[in-house]
DNA sequence: TTAGGGTTAG
């Protein structure tokens, strides 16, 4: 009796000895040698030795172990299949882990329980396909496990890595009682998805209602209080922490740094760096992109040197802080250097370092670089390849953004960002079939709740002409931000309705939206564009004075042209003078642009010599410039400042016009005999200009342009390409249908006059998208009212 | 009937 007694005490103790000695492994070398001794006392039958082994092994990326051990055991129970569910789920084997989780209920006796599921939910969270957690889901409401807070916490975490944020929702809804972890699980997925201020709404939720809240808590609510750059509510937080002692708490203190400094804080973000006695490397990641994002590049390279400095390691999220994408502004060298880092040190195959290069090199207008780059990379992202998409949209580049973008579809499904950029690539050509078709491809893929997106379609239809299409979608549009205004607003001032400009602009104000710098300067566009010289001159003094906004060069320029534009020349003269900032580019600009229309050849030459001082690459000052001499008969004048644009081989950008029929584009350039159906189009551009002339229609090249050379002479004998585009449509349309024409430059004098004798004579609406705006030509009218 | 498994965070 004695005996046994001993020898079960001795057991008991031995089984224990070797409990904690595998609690104490720390490496699979250590761990394999516990094992080894755990066979020779006889313990290899045991299961809480087995599973805590089997437990120890999964940590340790021993996976296989593991799954040896479990298939050494002739009847695990319950906790022995948890332990190695869990461990294929850690171990990237997430089919292992549901298959084991399929046998248990298929082939035993066996009941899943909450750990189970836990487990197996976790697993299914690392399938691209989101059915495996919606199944698990069901089946743990049939197990009566769907209100327990340990398995409601992991499905809520479940449908947020799936981005389902309503389904999450309903999960935390339902659940009876909630806890500290299910809150913070909700407020966590909510940052996640980047809904930071439902996020803020439920942390209130949560603190009023009486949960108590943990460190975790807060440092989970900070990134979205820096996000939304709430500097009060996070300092609120920040004397929560304070006061219930959370204050020296290394993720609250990472926290507090990411919003101090994305709040322009960056004394406090540094003073509270300082206090962290040991930062990690999400510390020095945070304090490193705090200053990258404030333009600090010098700071942020001297905390990025102590971090190296320190013997940490540096990860992904290190490089992706410190590459300057925010204001890549002459930092072409640190990049570069930045890139050699990456290189030597095999980060630059991490998708998102490669994917922060390639937008920061298209930032920088070295796109072929970028594209090296995303060529290069093994593993491309549908970041990646939105930053490459996105990064040709934004330099013009709109057919390579529309091929890569159709290259893209064979691999990812695209997301709002990706629609988002492609459908401005079509609203910068004016491809309305394929902007229709990415608004389909936005319908079946439920992406029309986005905000970002239905802006984008507003402008994408208004860019392309479908000023009725665009308003249509503003008005269902159930929320929107100042940026869907300024979509609207601008809009209307490209398609020359003034009036609805400013009466959409007074519908904002009233919404409570706060304009911003380029709301303002939408209304201005749309008012110098409609010839509203005294409403220009009311909302300017708004901006100011009711406002307190401090204008920019742009507003100052769009002033300068809607006095310009009304003849009251003088007082934009003086309006320059008077200016704050110095009267840039765009300024003199808008002044000799509307010294061309009222021929004040003397100002001109006043306002281009300060733009051939301030901008000396830019051709169309010159061009203005010498019509101007020429219509004033100044003819040597207007020759030499041509010789001038030859000398310095500054070449005029040829004009061309895209006209689309049945869904195919076709392009015209200047005098462009191409076409397959060239004798066609010019027979009809013929009988078109018989008509005209016969409805008094003369042609104003002779009057504008006198003097010109051999070689200039003969382009102007050739046909501009909007005249060709509309001859064209006019042959391939049935009598009625609208015409929409889009041409890179602005349409000159001629073609404006002769587009209002096309219309009236043939009886046809015709859309001219140039430039700068849109022209609506009805009756021998065009909506611009000559005014452009 | 005891051991052995746990979700959220900067």
């Amino acid at each position: 009796m004695i005996c046994r007694n001993i020898s079960s005490c001795y057991a008991q103790r031995d089984r224990n000895f070797f409990l904690s000695l595998l609690s104490k492994a720390t490496s699979l070398s250590h761990l394999t040698q516990t094992h080894a001794q755990i066979i020779l006392n006889g313990y290899q039958n045991d299961l809480a030795t087995v599973t805590k082994l089997t437990h120890k092994f999964s940590d340790l990326k021993a996976i296989r172990h593991s799954r040896d051990l479990f298939l050494s055991i002739p009847k695990p129970d319950l906790f022995l299949f948890n332990v190695l569910i869990r461990g294929f789920a850690s171990n990237a084997s997430p089919l292992s882990s549901l298959s084991l989780y399929t046998h248990l209920r298929k082939n035993t006796s066996l009941n899943p329980d909450k750990f189970t599921y836990a487990f197996a939910i976790s697993a299914a969270s690392g399938f691209k396909d989101e059915k495996y957690g919606l199944l698990l889901h069901a089946h743990s409401i049939i197990d009566g496990l769907g209100s327990n807070l340990y398995v409601g916490s992991i499905i809520v975490d479940f449908y947020f890595k799936f981005s389902r944020v309503e389904l999450a929702q309903k999960v935390f809804d339902g659940m009876p009682e909630k806890d500290t972890v299910l809150w913070n699980t909700m407020i966590s997925g909510l940052v996640r998805n980047c809904y930071y201020a439902d996020s803020m709404r439920i942390f209130r939720d949560m603190v009023m209602g009486g949960t108590a809240f943990d460190s975790t808590t807060l440092a989970t609510e900070l990134p979205a209080l820096a996000e939304l750059q709430e500097l009060k509510a996070g300092m609120g937080i920040h004397c929560l922490a304070l006061k219930v002692g959370f204050h020296s708490d290394v993720h609250v203190l990472t926290g507090l740094v990411s919003l101090y400094s994305k709040c322009r804080e960056l004394e406090t973000a540094r003073l509270l760096f300082g206090h962290i006695t040991q930062p990690d490397l999400i510390c020095y990641n945070a304090m490193i992109a705090g200053y990258t994002c404030n333009n600090e590049t010098v700071s942020s390279v001297s905390i990025f040197r102590e971090l190296l400095a320190s013997g940490e390691k540096v990860n992904s999220s290190t490089i992706v802080g410190l590459i300057p994408v925010s204001s890549p502004f002459g930092h072409l060298q640190l990049t570069g250097s930045l890139q050699t880092f990456c290189v030597k040190s095999g980060i630059v195959s991490h998708p998102s370092v490669s994917t922060a290069f390639v937008t920061v090199y298209c930032r920088l207008n070295e796109i072929e670089l970028a594209r090296q780059l995303f060529d290069e990379s093994s593993e491309k992202t549908l970041a990646s390849w939105n930053a490459m998409i996105a990064g040709y949209t934004q330099n013009g580049l709109t057919e390579t953004a529309i091929s890569l973008f159709r290259e893209m579809m064979s691999e990812f499904s695209p997301n709002p960002v990706t629609v988002t950029s492609i459908l401005s690539a079509c609203a910068q050509l004016g491809a309305i079939s394929l902007g229709k078709w990415v608004h389909g491809l936005i319908k079946s893929k439920n992406l029309e709740s986005n905000i970002y997106v239905l802006t984008a379609l507003v402008d994408m239809y208004a860019k392309c002409g479908s000023i009725v299409e665009a308003r249509k979608l503003f008005d269902l549009m159930t929320e929107k931000n100042v940026v869907t205004w300024n979509a609207m607003i601008s809009a209307y001032g490209l398609h020359g309705d003034g009036h609805e400009a400013l009466k959409l602009f007074t519908e904002m104000l009233h919404s409570g939206i706060q304009p911003s710098g380029v709301t303002f300067l939408s209304v201005l566009y749309a008012c110098s564009h409609a010839g509203l010289v005294r409403e220009g001159e009311e909302i300017f003094h708004y901006m100011v004075h009711n406002h307190g906004f401090e204008p920019l060069a742009e507003h100052y320029a769009c002033m300068v042209d809607i006095l310009g534009r009304a003849g009251k020349l003088e007082k934009a003269l003086e309006f320059i003078k008077e200016m704050l900032v110095e009267p840039g580019p765009a300024v003199w600009g808008a002044l000799l642009g509307a010294c061309m229309i009222h021929k004040e050849t003397e100002l001109a030459r006043v306002a281009s010599e300060r733009l051939f001082e301030l901008d000396p690459e830019n051709t169309g000052y010159y061009v203005l410039l010498s019509n101007i001499y020429s219509a004033d008969r100044n003819f040597p004048k207007a020759a030499s400042v041509r010789q001038v644009v030859k000398n310095r081989n500054l070449a005029k950008t040829p004009g061309c016009t895209l006209v689309e029929i049945d869904e195919t584009p076709h392009v015209f350039t200047c005098g462009d005999q191409s076409h397959p159906r060239a004798t066609e189009i010019y027979r009809m551009l013929d009988k078109l200009t018989g008509k005209m002339m016969e409805a008094g229609f003369q042609t104003e090249t002779v009057t504008v342009l006198h003097d010109v050379e051999e070689e200039e002479k003969e382009l102007m004998v050739k046909v501009h390409s909007e005249k060709l585009a509309i001859a064209f449509a006019l042959i391939e349309t049935a009598p009625g249908t609208e015409i929409r024409i889009f041409k890179n430059l602005r349409v000159c004098l001629d073609c404006h006059n002769a587009t209002k004798f096309i219309s009236k004579i043939t009886e046809r609406v015709i859309i001219v998208r140039d430039a700068n705006r849109f022209h609506h030509f009805k009756d021998g009218v065009c909506s611009c009212g000559d005014y452009w």
